[in-house]
DNA sequence: CTAGATTGATCCGGCCGCGAAACGTTTGCG
DNA sequence: CGCAAACGTTTCGCGGCCGGATCAATCTAG
């Protein structure tokens, strides 16, 4: 089952998701703090700061910012990396895998209702 | 060639064209100021104030910040109603079409790299 | 012609994210 | 051992977005 898609389907896609999510107002996450959850989830560990910072070609204030912010959501975790104690190693959580899991959930639904 | 796509896939989607998104750091606009604009490019017109306000769930000064953020960036444009005064028509503008395109773009070329 | 309703813009206090710079901790290297 | 480098965090001032209340302009009903 091969995804193929056209520009203005795209753009549907896109929109209806957009929407869907605007509309019931879970979390209000910034661009980068969803991008930056979704690394977490779908790229191999182990995830650090600096590493997440180069990926999204973002400050490492930022990183830190948005980690502050999705922790406190329950969204992911820090850890101490023990072998080398400089390094922060981020986590997944039970939570944030439900979250993610709903919004992919409403993409594919969004997917479904597109115009022919 | 109808669109069939996994949660996984999706969230998948999603994390490519948000990183693609987030990494060359275009114009910079919320979830709400894009959806607004997606509602403006892809639902019939007219579009006024009000119902965008409606179709989003969101305030009005909210809709009414949005619009002056994306008319600063000539993504779209204002005109007042001349037939009902009270009423401002949200119109399209070239640069808006052009924008909505590359984004457009992205997303296909995002999805045509899916992993199988 | 006037009173009330409707529409969109504006004002307000508050909150949040931004990048650059400085910081404390930990590591590795001479 | 001592010192520079690496890592993540914190501080700083700044700007943007938030919703509720309010405003001026416009339309409509009586």
């Amino acid at each position: 089952m091969p995804v193929e898609l056209g520009t203005r389907q795209a753009l549907a896609l896109w929109h209806a998701a957009l929407v869907a999510g605007v509309r019931d107002e879970g979390p209000d996450l910034t661009a980068r703090q969803l991008a930056l959850l979704l690394s977490v989830y779908l790229d191999p560990a182990p995830h650090t700061v600096r590493g997440l910072a180069a990926t999204l070609k973002v400050s490492k204030p930022a990183v830190t910012r948005a980690l502050d912010r999705l922790g406190q959501l329950g969204l992911l975790r820090r850890r101490r990396d023990e072998a080398d104690r400089r390094n922060v190693l981020v986590e997944r959580t039970v939570k944030g895998s439900v979250f993610l899991n709903d919004l992919g959930e409403r993409i594919v639904r969004a997917a479904r209702e597109l115009p022919p």
